[in-house]
DNA sequence: TCCTTTTTGGGACATATGGCCTTTTCATTA
DNA sequence: TAATGAAAAGGCCATATGTCCCAAAAAGGA
């Protein structure tokens, strides 16, 4: 992790992601800029946490493990996102790990300073209870999808989402392969088993797969595979 | 679902849960007392939801269905419990269901005066954070459980955690099984399955049942059988 | 007490999934 | 081009779990 000072670029972000409309005032706020490296460790689970961050740039991991050493992907956020909310309010240790996927930025605001001055401060509690709620919604969501569907469900359902959100979804559509361990991780589940499932709808005709990229052949097909989970 | 005209027993209850310490006043805020009924439905997935609950009496259980028809119980909630949170701050249809168990005492404060009047006072908001990320909590820990952990290590865990917070420790330990459904979709699973699993441990000596209770034999082979996992 | 009905438990089988290890593919270098 | 090594895919088996259905047990009634 690399401290930026650069008070110019911190005021842009500041603008940009309207974090003025989150305190009454940001200039004399003692925040950081932080830059983290590819596959950084940014928080690791159980350690004390000092500031609340919020990613502005980049995109995070953020992954639960237990004592057998398997680790579950819980999912990606990007900015504009909040780390450590739980930790603030409840005062626990950091509950997941946060992890740089590529590289990232992130601006950091000491508990300390949040506990003497914002923590009664309207706004700021209305923007981390949108983000928190997001958080429960989404997992409650996962809880439920990870419990009651299978891997193909998953994989059918993750696959539309990914590829309906793509902006070049101009002919067939496309999205790449070399992250089939990230999205086995994700579904929570095994390469070898999504491989497997992967070769089952390509029997069925439902996708089609070539060197780097999935195509969806039968979208309809695709959705009763789904069996209607939806991830959102 | 019954109303409850008794401005004695609301007032009681208020004070009980220290509700004024949410509000700046209480004494004038449109709440109602409602009543339900063992097993009725307090809300509907998908419905639209009008009021702010506060779960004051009884015990009330959460669960999450989808398309299929099956349903998991996410969870089950006691005193003083907020139910709606998510629903307020984001707008949303009921995201679970919600179901009495036994008989239940809620409050109920309209969403609408609630944004109208205490949706900037800091007291609520700090006490609805508060809820919210003990929720997200709660659910981060039991998505991460439901994916890594098998049945075994869920029952193994949940029998310890349940049984050594009975107050009744005196000798050997008890617990019914006329609830043994209830565990297996508590844990989801089956109840063919929970019994197998139940089963095992008996074989292995662990643990002992006879007709209405489940003993535990042998807390470290229970401890090991439960892998690491822990629900709190 | 014996018979009927309901509840509970368990046998048998099918399927989903994980793990290991071999085979195949692909890239790199001589 | 051939040889070599790394990465990806797939075969095979073990296990966990769900489903269906029947048997054992309990409860209720005549």
């Amino acid at each position: 992790m690399k401290y930026i000072q650069d008070s110019e670029l911190l005021e842009k972000i500041l603008q940009e992601y309207h974090v003025e409309d989150m305190f009454d005032q940001t200039k004399q706020l003692p925040f950081t800029l932080q830059q983290y490296t590819p596959d950084e460790i940014i928080l690791l689970e159980g350690m004390e946490m000092q500031s609340l961050l919020f990613l502005v740039d980049g995109k995070v991991r953020i992954t639960s493990s237990i004592e057998t050493g398997r680790s579950l992907l819980l999912r990606f956020i990007h900015p504009f996102s909040i780390i450590g909310d739980i930790e603030l309010i409840r005062n626990v240790p950091v509950q997941s790990q946060v992890q740089a996927v590529n590289e990232c930025l992130l601006i950091g605001l000491p508990f300390d300073y949040i506990k003497q001055y914002e923590i009664d401060n309207p706004k700021f509690l209305h923007t981390l209870l949108e983000h928190v709620c997001y958080k429960l919604q989404t997992c409650t969501t996962a809880s439920r999808v990870n419990l009651l569907a299978s891997v193909e469900n998953k994989f059918a359902s993750y696959l539309m989402s990914t590829i309906s959100a793509e902006p070049n979804n101009n002919f067939g559509i496309e999205l790449t392969t070399s992250n089939i361990k990230e999205m086995a991780n994700l579904l929570g589940t095994t390469y070898r088993h999504l491989n497997r499932v992967i070769h089952s709808l390509t029997q069925k005709n439902i996708i089609e797969r070539d060197k780097n990229s999935i195509r969806i052949l039968n979208w309809d097909d695709l959705d009763k595979a789904s069996n209607g989970i939806r991830y959102k």
